[in-house]
RNA sequence: GCACCCGUAGCUCAGUUGGAUAGAGCAUCGGAUUUCUAAUCCGACGGUCAGUGGUUCGAGUCCACUCGGGUGCGCCA
């Protein structure tokens, strides 16, 4: 929970009860400018339109009833009407000693908690993973961190393509030597092009296909066998890239499409039941309001498609995992898809009460602006990504800081490395696409992982110089300018972590922890700390601790690493 | 044809339920270092917020239309 806004809030809006008898959003906001001050109480203008009266007077009413307990050094009005509050330094710092000590940054977790059900990354098996998957990834991951900590109960839920007519062919291709049957990943991917390419040029060989599939589908145990195998090997190779870039999936949390293969012919007659769906040219289909096309839930040969799964695992998700509040991570060109099988899932109720939120994001595009591709066409690994960040920041490390352990550079170069493309990715609104860009990534200057985790490296440095074992539980005074500013900031992280909880916006995180690093930057340049006399030494040293969590802490909340020495 | 997303500084992007003189970074230029890690900091330059009209105390933000870019749309996921 936040610790100022919520003050200010219940502050004022007790404020506008005593003056005007009614129950008034505050319009609580930051600045954005210090000669401002830090926050402003922007209520006045609606009220005086409300009542007819003049802004300025009600500003000034307000401000006669507001009881701030200390937490404003002062007041003014300015412009229409705004209220602007200047906190008190001695406030801040009281608070600031108050957090230092909570293992939680005195960010409480939330009273009621809900069950969040995330759907992420949701990759495809039997292909190795791609760059395409790295935005549901890291930015699901992000998120599912973050919901989690303010104390909500988060359902991991990774939707694996591990079912549908792919398998027929590449079952079907994989049958015709039995040499291929053992074979690892990579070459399975390679079959699955050869696969998708006779599918389409051999008449025969599909028809085979079509019916490897209806053998599988109805739990022919040779097709399963083979299947299960596939679905293994993929498995192996998703967890390992997942576990390099430091995304919190794990095997207990797959629920792949073919899980929900027994419940689709239920969802389809439920549908047609409630009038929902209906047959149209063969097919059952259901209609959704601005849409040309319909959501097909069976097709006329009589099998289902992905709609029907989604929608067997809307039901699921609200019935057997009791979900208060559902967030699917995908692309933004399954929107449409989404805002039909959603309508759908509405109209049969199978929602119930609880929440929704798609959370879409852009595409990753190449050098040439177009969505990224290898010279020849081809997908870009991602674990090949992710390989080269660690060996661009080795580099970097090797130059920056040569006299380290080898060891220690390498652990250095990953935590870089993959922070540095994890940052970049979630650093945007998802919705832009963006270019990929390894200069940008890793650049040590600007608004990169870098950046903060040098941050970050620099107060463990202080403080491991300082000679105190333990970080300082020393009483904090603010003093000087700098130490005001990084203090505020601070202070403000249990709002910005409840605003992306709810948005569901990393970048806004990104954001913060960027200024937060600027203003530690600012401290370390203007402010001695060693060097100073006690007890400031010992105030500064406490300051640094905390802002040190505080950047570990989102950071974490990211899965971004923070080495202890750069 | 239908639908969705986007358009802000030379470049990459912020801009919280509508709030004050639209902010950062990169690049460019100019400064700071016998350092607590310079992987740093300070300053300068840089804008018809694509356009037009509307809503109101107030619009980059909301509404309508236009232009421009991207994407998705019956039996694949």
């Amino acid at each position: 929970m936040s610790i100022i806004q919520k003050q200010l809030r219940t502050a004022f809006g007790a404020a506008i009860r005593d003056a005007y008898s009614i129950d008034a959003d505050p319009l609580l906001a930051t600045t954005g400018t210090d000669k401002f001050g830090d926050y402003q109480c922007n209520a006045a203008m609606a009220i005086a339109k409300q009542l007819k009266l003049r802004p300025r007077d009600v500003a000034e009413k307000i401000k006669s009833c507001v009881d701030l307990a200390g937490m404003a050094e002062k007041l003014e009005i300015a412009g229409p009407g705004f209220i602007n509050i200047h906190l008190s330094s001695a406030w801040l710092a009281t608070k600031l000693n108050q957090i230092a000590a909570d293992p939680r940054l005195g960010i409480e977790k939330t009273a009621n908690p809900q069950r969040v059900v995330i759907d992420y990354p949701g990759i495809n098996v039997a292909k190795e993973m791609h760059i395409g998957h790295l935005r549901p990834s890291n930015i699901g991951d992000a998120i599912a961190r973050i919901i989690e900590f303010t104390g909500e109960t988060v359902i991991r839920q990774n939707h694996i393509g591990d079912w549908g007519t792919a398998f027929g062919m590449l079952l079907a291709y994989m049958q015709e030597d039995a040499g291929k049957n053992d074979a690892a990943l990579a070459q399975i991917d390679q079959f699955y092009k050869a696969a998708k390419q006779r599918f389409d040029s051999d008449p025969a060989f599909a028809d085979e296909a079509r019916a490897t599939v209806v053998r599988l589908q109805a739990g022919g145990a040779d097709e399963l066998a083979r299947w299960r195998k596939i679905v293994d090997i993929s498995r192996h190779h998703m967890l390992e890239v997942l576990h390099l870039m430091s995304v919190q999936i794990t095997q207990a949390d797959e629920r792949g499409e073919s899980f929900y293969n027994p419940m689709l012919a239920d969802v389809v007659a439920q549908l047609r039941a409630k009038g929902v769906a209906e047959e149209s040219e063969g097919a059952i289909v259901v209609w959704v309001k601005p849409f040309e096309t319909p959501l097909i839930i069976q097709k006329r040969d009589g099998g289902f498609g992905y709609g029907t799964t989604d929608l067997a695992a809307l039901r699921f998700r609200t019935t057997e995992l009791k979900a208060d509040r559902l967030v699917y991570v995908t692309d933004n060109r399954q929107r449409q898809h989404f805002l039909q099988f959603t309508d759908a899932g509405r109209r049969a109720g199978w929602f119930g009460n609880a929440g929704y939120d798609h959370v879409m994001f852009g595409t990753i595009l190449g050098p040439d602006g177009k969505p990224f591709k290898t010279k020849s066409g081809e997908s870009v690994k991602l674990k090949e990504v992710l390989i080269e960040a660690i060996d661009r920041a080795r580099a970097i490390v090797d130059a920056k800081n040569p006299e380290l352990p080898d060891d220690q550079r390498s652990a250095i170069a990953r935590s870089v490395g993959i922070g540095g493309v994890k940052y970049f990715d979630l650093n945007k609104d998802r919705l832009t696409d963006y270019v990929f860009d390894w200069d940008s990534m890793l650049a040590t200057e600007g608004n990169t992982a870098p950046y903060l985790q040098y941050a970050y490296a620099r107060t463990q440095s202080i403080i491991r110089k300082s000679g105190v074992e333990v970080p300082p539980s020393a009483q904090i005074t603010l003093g000087a300018p700098e130490e005001i500013t990084l203090a505020k900031h601070i202070l403000r992280l249990g709002d910005v972590v409840e605003s992306v909880a709810k948005e569901l916006k990393p970048h806004v995180l990104c954001t913060y922890l960027y200024e937060l690093a600027t203003r530690f930057s600012g401290f370390f340049e203007a402010c001695p700390v060693i060097k100073s006399e006690e007890p400031l030494r010992s105030s500064r040293l406490a300051l640094c601790a905390v802002t040190a969590r505080t950047l570990a802490t989102g950071l974490d909340l990211l899965g971004i690493e923070h080495p202890e020495q750069m």
